[in-house]
DNA sequence: CATCAAAATACAATCGATTGTATTTGTGAA
DNA sequence: TTCACAAATACAATCGATTGTATTTTGATG
């Protein structure tokens, strides 16, 4: 790396002390006009550039959260992060954006290097693997904020940003039901999450009002991935009676599911209606298109960023930390493959 | 913030000086298998983390590349960050990503906060907004090693990694002749962005190829979202000659004019045939599922990474700098919305 | 037991910026 | 002109880790 130029290449070649140049380029009282303009223009005549390690490590702040998502490219977390960014950006932090990829191996060596990095606070939703918590304990001991959004752990004393799972999973659940299907099938994912426990409950809970009878065999786990969906399709056909809804824990599978269907010549939704989770951009696409549940991403990294940046200026009192849990509601978004023409 | 332990915490505890701990937890010969075990032992109590800022700071390096893309969303993207990301991290190195939103301010501002945080490197894919270079100017000055992809600028020493536009374009549209269509559509996108000037120049030298005679009003310009393809679509069909083939820069704008065509009732491949650009997922999702180039993403991200993490250690030889520019080819992949059944 | 090289550890400067305190400079009033 | 006080600037310590050099300790050998 070249030799950038630093406050004391100024202070030298305007023969004044590193401290007034310092102070100058913060604008500070105590420097005069005259000399801040000096200083201004050598300052740019070098190419001067504030280094942030040194600054940071002095003022023992960093102006920086950092997030962890799954996977970028979902439309969901990428619409998180772009609240998560609008708000940080307002409030002067910076945002590390990182994705674990569903490993919980590369989420603990992400959570290691922000924290290394000094971030002040850190959003996570936490990976498909995620089934242990050291290292999430780690940040909680070692006092950097952090909070939940989406995918959360029980971990006490750490506020969450959800949505609501169960009435998600109720709410399309009862859509099915209220369309006229009676056996309704069910994609869920790694029962390591509560998202997915909680829209499997939702998913109960719409049957037993309708009193319709749970069958253990209609429910499929899985990491709901595209083929995960074409494997759950041909599990749903392979029962004896016939299946003729499914409620699918995220859209992803849904259309794993619809495509095994159309090429088995299985009509949607005739045969058998579909509701997805997450209102992916590709399911108005699709045809038929996917009833699914909107989930608000954009307002969720607003929110869970507000009360990371609360939390964050809290820090320093070391109050008895009250964790808070904002729940959002899901909206069901109906579209042709629920839409039975009966 | 709490007050962290740092190695004096340790020192102390130990009646040591902080350099043997330093030197320890760095696992340098200098210290005793004893006392690095002592040491060890004491930092993982005191719940010890090494302060990367100071410690970058003092080393004077950061083991870290930005990355700046226009949209972490976008498919495409997406897949070159995790080429980066495996090659960034089997090398040691950090990744910090970016989103400039298509905005030249945003472009700007993030390309000064990853100089502030002393990155070593810097990948580069601008916005469409970027028609003044001087940030990236700047950078060069600076010294700091960067590079583009996908999308780049004549930088005089800057290396870039990119698709054969001109190839694709070209591809795309000799893919409609051979099926038959006479009046083939463009949309293209701001001329800024080279890729786009590239994939209509590859446009023109088809038609020219085959004799067909280049028509200005057949090519619509936008930023390509849409509701921009369903603009262009509408144009097209406003033209006193019936267009049977298009020919879109990217597959968004494509998806728009296809919905716009199907509400018109213009059926899709046989009225008119179409090509995209990129390959996003949900293309070969819609029906008819969309013929389009794709693009070798995950395979640029690599490359680019390499390319940026051997000037990063040529640099401070500061040899005569040697623009490479590495040209991917892009494949033609064909699906329904250009099989015209003649 | 003395000696000396090797091993282990301590000392001190440094990275670049910030900031509390001390000193110098400048201005107006007496 | 002198004094007091404010404004402007300089000095020096500091953030936490690293690293070249100096010093101490250890242990092997004669």
């Amino acid at each position: 790396m070249e030799n950038k130029t630093t406050i004391h290449d100024i202070a030298k070649a305007l023969k004044i002390d590193a401290s007034t140049v310092s102070r100058a380029l913060n604008n500070s009282p105590r420097v005069s006009q005259k000399t801040k303009e000096r200083i201004m223009a050598k300052a740019n005549e070098l190419g001067y550039q504030r280094n942030l390690l040194a600054s940071n490590l002095r003022k023992n702040v960093t102006n920086t959260i950092g997030v962890i998502v799954p996977r970028i490219s979902r439309h969901f977390f990428s619409s998180v992060i772009s609240g998560i960014e609008e708000t940080a950006y307002d409030a002067g932090y910076n945002v590390i954006i990182c994705q674990s990829l569903e490993q919980l191996k590369r989420e603990r060596k992400l959570v290691e290097t922000l924290l290394a990095n000094r971030v002040e606070g850190v959003l996570l939703s936490v990976s498909m693997e995620t089934d242990e918590f050291d290292h999430l304990l780690h940040m909680k001991n070692n006092g950097t904020p952090f909070l939940f959004f989406d995918r959360h752990c029980e971990i006490e004393g750490i506020s969450s940003v959800l949505i609501d799972d169960f009435q998600g999973g109720f709410d399309a659940t009862e859509h099915l039901i209220l369309n006229g299907c009676k056996n309704i099938g069910h994609f869920s994912g790694p029962q390591e999450l509560a998202i997915y426990r909680n829209r499997t409950a939702g998913y109960r809970k719409a049957l037993e009002k309708h009193k319709i009878p749970y069958r253990p065999e209609l429910v499929v786990r899985s990491s709901l991935m595209e083929n995960d969906g074409a494997e759950g399709a041909k599990t749903l056909l392979s029962l004896p009676y016939k299946v003729d809804g499914l409620f699918s824990a995220n859209d992803i599978a849904a259309i794993g599911a619809m495509k095994y269907f159309k090429n088995e010549g299985v009509k949607v939704p005739d045969d058998i209606a579909i509701v997805g989770f997450s209102n992916e951009p590709v399911s108005g696409i699709i045809d038929p298109s996917l009833t699914t549940m909107d989930q608000p991403g954009f307002q969720i990294g607003q929110i869970a960023t507000k009360l990371l940046l609360e939390e964050i200026s809290n820090a320093p009192n070391a109050n008895p930390i009250l964790a808070k849990t904002k729940i959002l509601k899901s909206s069901l978004i109906e579209r042709d493959s629920s839409r039975k023409c009966n």
